[in-house]
DNA sequence: GTCTATATTCAGATAGAC
DNA sequence: GTCTATCTGAATATAGAC
């Protein structure tokens, strides 16, 4: 399977030829998922998939062209849920209330949405594991996750101008980075034991770097 | 291989039993980077790095236990190395300046040095990418070079009063956080080419937020 | 469509010659 | 100490029965 030749839209759900998806696939998927996520592409084998499926190995390939078929139609499922999982925390926009509130707000809810979610770690860790083999893979995920969180995010800073940020799409990917990093180091990395700042700590440095020009202001 | 076993202590240094390493293991260390950087962890054969190091697969034994030992080694390598490149670039602390000039400087040689070092960024995904098996290479590659170069920051910001920061090492781990998660998001996922926000525009907001309190007090 | 059984390749690791 | 040659298990993928 050529990766070149991978659709992958994340608008694009799904369409005629899944109409009512089969059983057979989605426990393809989810068994795929299990066993992709713990260990990685390579250490993976489709036996294995196959019996967390509980599946026969030519049903996966009824199914799915090869292992890289499989891969990549899983990280797009994957992407697609996680998309939805994000975003249905509501619009910032939406939110009334002091900027220094909100954002703190919106920051507790990220971390929490991120460090609750083991499977989301998992993917995270995957894609940049193999984004060495599967750039457009990564790529997608860049683009479609990382980078609308941040847009977002944008337009409310862009919205507060008491706030006198030289730049809000700027300052909203600092926000971000900052969390992601924190969620990298952390829980991934295990950096967490013998942790020098703590989430609340971090949080609120933040967000007084952010709003503390609006709060001396007043 | 028990991994729990791994001596991990990056400031111990070359003891005696490599007083002057073999040429053979130091060859075989180099296929093993090529290799192992390339394509991670289980995707890469002793054949492989047998052949990238011009030597005989036996020879590989002869010099580590196995595929995981030769792995450890490399890590552990690959850090001191790392380490030192990155400290390399001297102590903030001896700079003089207004921190404005002296943050700049310092993330622009932070990106700078990560940016061009191709052998790093494929270092740091190997990482992420195996955290999931090797949690405690993940660990140790935190606690001592990420955890450092945060307290190294944070006690720069510390001696500058003048920026009236609510907290210094939270503040370093932010502007730490920040340029890495560019990094990870820019060159390992590839999302350079659609791009946002760039690394000038990131930076001079990154130490906008940090000085602007100082700079409107004037 | 789904299974059992298998073809084939390739991995990690080693025996034994030199 | 280093090699050639090889053992053994496991991986991807498929042929062919039902």
């Amino acid at each position: 399977m050529s990766l070149a030749s991978t659709e992958m839209k994340l608008t694009k759900t799904n369409d005629l030829a899944r109409q009512r998806a089969s059983d057979k696939a989605e426990a393809i998927l989810a068994g795929a998922m299990q066993e992709f996520t713990a260990h990685g592409y390579a250490a993976t084998s489709m036996d294995r998939i196959a019996a967390a499926a509980g599946v026969s190995k030519p049903t996966l390939y009824n199914y799915f062209q090869d292992k890289e078929g499989l891969f990549t139609a899983l990280i797009q499922q994957l992407a697609q849920e996680k998309y939805r999982a994000i975003f249905s925390s509501q619009d910032p926009q939406s939110l009334q209330g002091e900027p220094s509130v909100i954002l703190k707000h919106i920051a507790k809810k990220m971390l929490d949405t991120i460090l609750q979610d083991q499977q989301l770690l998992a993917f995270i860790r995957l894609i940049i594991g193999e984004s060495g083999r599967f750039p457009e893979l990564a790529r997608v995920f860049s683009q479609n996750i990382d980078k609308l969180i941040i847009e977002l995010l944008g337009q409310y800073l862009a919205s507060r101008a008491e706030l006198r940020l030289l730049d809000p799409e700027a300052t909203a990917q600092i926000f971000v980075g900052t969390l992601v990093h924190f969620v990298i180091s952390q829980k991934m990395l295990h950096g967490g034991n013998i942790l020098l700042v703590d989430s609340d700590r971090l949080i609120d440095n933040l967000i007084y770097l952010i709003v503390r020009t609006a709060l001396s202001a007043k």
